[in-house]
DNA sequence: AGCTGTGAATATGTTCACAGCG
DNA sequence: CGCTGTGAACATATTCACAGCT
């Protein structure tokens, strides 16, 4: 049974949900009902079978879904049944944090080559990669196959660089450099604008103290260990 | 004229028009269309206007927006017209990054302590910020007004420092550590998670691919001349 | 003529509520 | 019983279309 469209809103969530089952995995939980999955994902029980119903019948009812088919149906679902070869286009530190986020090597994800302008920074190694000058990108895509790329470069370089990737055959971009990529539509970008996360918060708050009706009851009860590290 | 209740993806629009509107400035540009706008910042001139009319009438009929006041104006919604206190926690590669991305402080949030319980950072300066030990952390929160803390953590070491920000008087987290933050409900926490938006393209490129194979291929035409593009 | 501001229409997303299966 | 699967109700978000101002 292959999935019907699914919403982006509900992908987001699936990605969520990988993340709470591969955690039950390494406990071999083997079933857990929508509710229990909708409390650790952060949601509700009913948009937890909303997303799932995405698969068909999966649950078993009076159970629960059984974890490891659920897993592995959510990786299918996500493109993570199968490894896609990344490039990392900037090595600054945005780029750096990127690389060694594990949770991308983890999932499939793998960072294949990385480009840098900067001459101090090329010939480096990071981990077994080394860092290429920008003139490489086509034929590290090529060589390589690189579907995905990200870019983590200052905004007035991003433009040129996502075409000649998109031009040497990529086909989806994460995007970091606060602004807005015109390319092709059959190219998926998806942008993450750290300004716009922060503000999001900021425009809440003010927004509090423009209206303060109730008080903001923040003393709640709680034996706090104090300066407990985090090694 | 005080905003009525401003949705939260127009919140996150807003923040992608006020990044228009400073480079707008520079340009010494008056004013601009609901369409202008939309053209720069990825959207469509009727979401636009949907968006601003937040704002009450603003605009000029036959002219478009000031840019200046629709500026000042978008700067007071998402509460940058004063400074925020930020707490960095978390002095790792992604902490490292966030201290160094020039947008954040520009817009008006200032970092004012950074904390970590690697004994090998602590007391090192980034730029005119020393790092302290996270045991620090109600201390900096209470002695600078820190409203807001960017935790950059592992997800093990997230929760507890969560919740003792909290406690001493943080309003707002910005979230990167993979984990569900239980907190009460009047804490503003949005989460930021790598893994969701790179899962989000290939789930796009991986649906693309089943499509193909199936014969129902819904992708354009992939020549790409440079001329129709992306200008 | 050109562009805003907005109700109305549509599309999309979430919650409810309950029948029906294990 | 407990829990899934799902239509129906509700809520939110986007797009349309056009009256009305400059």
């Amino acid at each position: 049974v292959f999935p019907r469209r699914v919403s982006e809103t509900t992908v987001r969530r699936l990605s969520l949900y990988l993340r709470t089952l591969e955690r039950l995995l390494e406990e071999e939980e083997r079933h857990l009902s929508s509710s229990e999955l909708a409390e650790r994902a952060g949601t509700t029980a009913a948009q937890v079978r909303k997303d799932l119903s995405a698969f068909g019948s999966f649950g078993t009812r009076g159970k629960g879904y059984p974890v490891a088919d659920l897993h592995l149906r959510i990786r299918s679902i996500l493109g993570l049944d199968r490894p896609w070869q990344v490039a990392l286009v900037g090595a600054g530190r945005i780029g750096s944090a990127l690389h060694a986020y594990p949770h991308f090597r983890d999932r499939g994800f793998r960072i294949v080559g990385i480009l840098d302008d900067d001459p101090a920074k090329v010939g480096k190694r990071w981990g077994e990669v080394r860092i290429r000058p920008a003139s490489e990108l086509e034929a590290l895509v090529r060589e390589e196959g690189v579907e995905i790329v990200i870019l983590a470069v200052p905004a007035g370089a991003a433009q040129p660089l996502a075409e000649r990737a998109v031009e040497a055959g990529v086909r989806g971009i994460l995007n970091f450099a606060p602004i807005r990529l015109r390319l092709p539509p059959e190219v998926e970008v998806n942008d993450v604008n750290l300004a716009v996360e922060l503000e999001a918060i900021s425009h809440v708050l003010a927004g509090r103290d423009r209206s303060r009706h109730r008080g903001l009851d923040r003393s709640r009860d709680r034996s706090l260990d104090p300066g407990r590290g985090w090694g």
